[in-house]
DNA sequence: TCAATTAACATACGGAGCGTATGTGAAAGG
DNA sequence: CCTTTCACATACGCTCCGTATGTTAATTGA
């Protein structure tokens, strides 16, 4: 029942994290919200921080599924891209993705380039961009960069949308913005 | 002699933010490197967010001097544009502004939409997208939006930049690419 | 000129939280 | 049946933050 332990512990967490934040969270408190004490904690993770990377782990995990989803289910790769593109921005509005993966995790956990699976969500994309580049459709571009560039704008767009007065007019200036930028990186101007 | 308290105090503070980070930065250790106690701290900056905020509007201040430098050395408003993003993706290869205004400065202080003085940074990027936008330059979309997007890209992949093996070839490939989104942004392709 | 107030710090204290060291009971293994 | 190990709980010390309380010097006002 360990596996039972471990996945209550990180679910405590999980929500602590997600919604008072890393630095706001006691761990006696997200313990006996677990029904345990500090001693399982440390037992199983480490340290705090031990504990804030399984739920990155496990949260990251759940968003490399959910866009390979979306990507399957598209037609051709293009618009495969574009849509786990679309996909990545909503979810990088949901409330506690944005804390946890994007504004607590790198400043706990140091820069990103260490977690193995948010690379895993990178490499996904790198790699369908290199496809697209091979069959042509995309200009010669290093993949990895164009993902990185497209990452960190779908991040940081999410947030502003989040934050907008009128989000709904926010998410629609940024795709519009975000499909022509993404227009430029095709070989053949449409 | 209460501006010299401060700017010592902040000098002091943003040393430690910028190496150690915000969290294992100790006030007393701190203070003491400055000469003086937590008293004159709390007294002048409330407490250690206050400290911290302070060293963000420092720092910011001097981002966008530097940015409106580059911006007015450029023969058109559009190389200028392109020349400031540029500079914004060579700054964030900074560490001290990597760990204090791209990591620790949204965890510790919240979504930068908070803070005055990065939203004049992107201020100053929307204005002169809006007028690229008027003169016809750029297809019409919304200028902050494209900001923001911009701002997001760069930021992510001068932290790729950063921590990749060879750092000169990442630049140059996010170079690359990021010429290429911008030209998506563009009324007529080139 | 001198009392009184305030500003600019230093000092002292309480409380919270993390990590570790130690204890305990149960399961596994010989 | 004894022993070892695992999965926790308990207890302790340590650091650190924020506040409350001095203390000194400058400024004000009569």
């Amino acid at each position: 029942m360990i596996a039972a332990t471990r996945a209550s512990l990180i679910a405590a967490a999980r929500e602590a994290f997600g919604t008072i934040g890393y630095a706001a969270a006691s761990m006696d408190d997200l313990t006996a919200a677990a029904g345990l004490t500090r001693g399982a904690l440390y037992h199983h993770f480490g340290d705090k921080k031990g504990l804030f990377a399984a739920v990155i782990d496990q949260i990251d995990a759940e968003m490399t599924i959910r866009l390979r989803a979306v990507s399957a289910r598209a037609a051709d790769p293009w618009t495969g891209f574009r849509d786990s593109c679309a996909a990545y921005l909503a979810m990088a509005r949901e409330p506690e993705i944005q804390r946890i993966m994007l504004r607590d995790g790198p400043a706990v956990l140091g820069d990103p380039w260490g977690w193995p699976l948010q690379n895993d969500c990178i490499r996904m994309m790198a790699q369908g961009l290199n496809e697209l580049v091979r069959e042509g459709v995309l200009a010669p571009l290093d993949p990895e960069a164009v993902a990185r560039l497209i990452f960190g704008a779908t991040q940081h767009a999410a947030q502003w949308i989040a934050h907008a007065p009128d989000p709904e007019a926010a998410l629609r200036a940024a795709t519009d913005a975000f499909d022509a930028m993404l227009k430029g990186l095709l070989r053949k101007p449409a």
